[in-house]
DNA sequence: CAATGATCCTGTCCGC
DNA sequence: TGCGGACAGGATCATT
């Protein structure tokens, strides 16, 4: 499942592969998944590539004309770039087509994924309302317990919330509530500053070691030439049977999604 | 506005 | 062996 490391990974893999290459069309395989502005009307391409940025789990590729391609992953997103592309792939739902002859293959099993073409001025129309990128200077303890305000939800669920802090998702959010020593159940505006502090630093450090693992594979995950991250290695609670001090693990749902967490280590 | 639950989708795994 | 059901989960929409 991708999250703000895993996003970025392959994101610097596709900057790698294609940058400063021509896309010369796109190619859509499973209606929903590639949608145009609606103000463009014209084939606008072909557009070359020229800045390829991230805003938490969205992918912005800047292209001439002022156009901008937003990619989202989703679940079971993959881009595979393929210098020799042929027939459509199993669950490829659209193709980036590059003036090389080259390819990027979008692949995506449960089809949730989408791409965006709009004019770089509209993107904020196509994106959510997204809160601070976790690794930036914005997201501090303070912002974080003034955006916990009111709010009464399970911490879990809120960290969810890409409105409070734009990139976790699932696993990252297990992983730093485990290292803040902090119960996933706690509701947000009773955590104090302190715990927030720990909390906030959590979340920069284990997003920080997963970025220099390339990303978290579990299940299908990889980067986008076809090779895993490492970060799994390092789990520490997420699908665990034993947290790292050998406390049996518990599994709950919150919001729909399994939460792993230790109480022993976790209040 | 906040919180919750259903929804979208398909491959995998488990129990019978 | 085969089948049904649960599960995985990011974001969006509807409901309370």
């Amino acid at each position: 499942m991708p999250e703000l490391p895993e996003v970025q990974t392959v994101l610097n893999g596709l900057e790698k592969a294609i940058a400063g290459k021509t896309i010369t069309g796109i190619a859509s395989y499973y209606p929903g998944t590639y949608r145009v502005a609606a103000d463009i009307r014209k084939t606008v391409f072909p557009l070359q590539t020229h800045s390829f940025t991230r805003r938490g789990k969205y992918m912005l590729l800047g292209l001439d004309g002022d156009f901008c391609l937003i990619i989202h992953l989703r679940m079971t997103g993959k881009l595979v770039f393929d210098p020799q592309p042929g027939d459509v792939l199993p669950h490829e739902r659209a193709r980036l087509q590059l003036g090389s002859g080259e390819a990027v293959h979008f692949i995506d099993i449960r089809t949730f994924g989408k791409i965006i073409l709009c004019h770089s001025a509209d993107i904020q129309n196509y994106l959510p309302r997204l809160g601070p990128e976790p690794l930036q200077p914005e997201f501090h303890s303070g912002g974080l317990r003034q955006a916990l305000k009111g709010r009464k939800a399970p911490i879990k669920n809120l960290l969810l919330d890409q409105g409070l802090v734009a990139g976790l998702g699932n696993i990252y959010v297990c992983e730093a509530l485990y290292r803040s020593g902090i119960d996933p159940r706690r509701g947000g505006s009773e955590l104090t500053l302190k715990e927030l502090t720990k909390l906030v630093a959590e979340i920069k450090l284990v997003l920080t070691e997963a970025l220099a693992c390339n990303g978290t594979s579990v299940s299908d995950y990889r980067g986008i030439d076809d090779k895993t991250g490492e970060f799994q290695n390092f789990l520490q609670v997420y699908q665990k049977k034993l947290c790292p001090r050998e406390h049996a693990l518990s599994v709950i749902k919150q919001a729909g999604r399994s939460t792993w967490y230790c109480p022993h280590c976790q209040k």
